[in-house]
DNA sequence: TAGTCTATTCGCAAATTTGCGATGTGGCAA
DNA sequence: TTGCCACATCGCAAATTTGCGAATAGACTA
């Protein structure tokens, strides 16, 4: 996500063009692309919502604010539980996962 | 979690004497086990109602049995989300993150 | 313009997770 | 008992994530 180069509303639609125009081969790797990017933006909605900066979050959660960057880049993949907890726990919040049925198609 | 020797109900308890009967500066890493604990009893249950073996299951997504295995132990930590949506996928589901409030006790 | 603040990106080392075979155990059936 | 099957655990290499400083850029203000 960002305030210039990449928001988070070009990266859907990047990703829209890319994938969906595209053969339908590739649904699975938008459908994965869609979840980082939906853990980015909730890890970036959290910490506006507390009225941080990257680096007072980073802070907050021992680490520094580049790290914090790459977790609220839509196209980052690397996403990691403990991650997420840390964040979750600097913010009062804990980290709640849930196993939810998809809808298969033909 | 297992059939024998260490199963889910075991291992909440044994946390349980572990960190609930020491010192309350450890609520944290109770919560943390806690959290790991039931993404693993999760794992468990969608593979059970699946009807399959940890082999079957492995050889979905792509690993070995003693991955799963691991995967399922209560206290292992070390989940992360691209391996969690890997089972999701192959059982029909999608990982859904939720940061939910906590109640900050005195 | 210079200075400050917020955020992105790069590069690489360190730490952590994953892959996977080997080994051991318990349950169950022949 | 022997032979499977399902699972747990160990050990180590390979892959991935994290840590973090440095460089870059846009926005804003003095």
């Amino acid at each position: 996500m960002s305030v210039k180069r990449k928001s988070t509303t070009d990266a859907v639609e990047i990703l829209h063009q890319r994938f969906f125009k595209g053969q339908p081969e590739r649904l699975k790797a938008l459908e994965e692309a869609r979840a980082d990017d939906e853990v980015a933006r909730k890890i970036f909605e959290l910490r506006k919502k507390a009225g941080l900066t990257q680096a007072q979050l980073a802070k907050m959660i021992g680490t520094t604010a580049s790290v914090i960057s790459r977790l609220e880049d839509a196209d980052y993949e690397g996403h990691s539980l403990a991650m997420l907890r840390r964040i979750a726990a600097a913010l009062d919040k804990r980290v709640e996962i849930r196993f939810v049925p998809v809808r298969r198609s033909a």
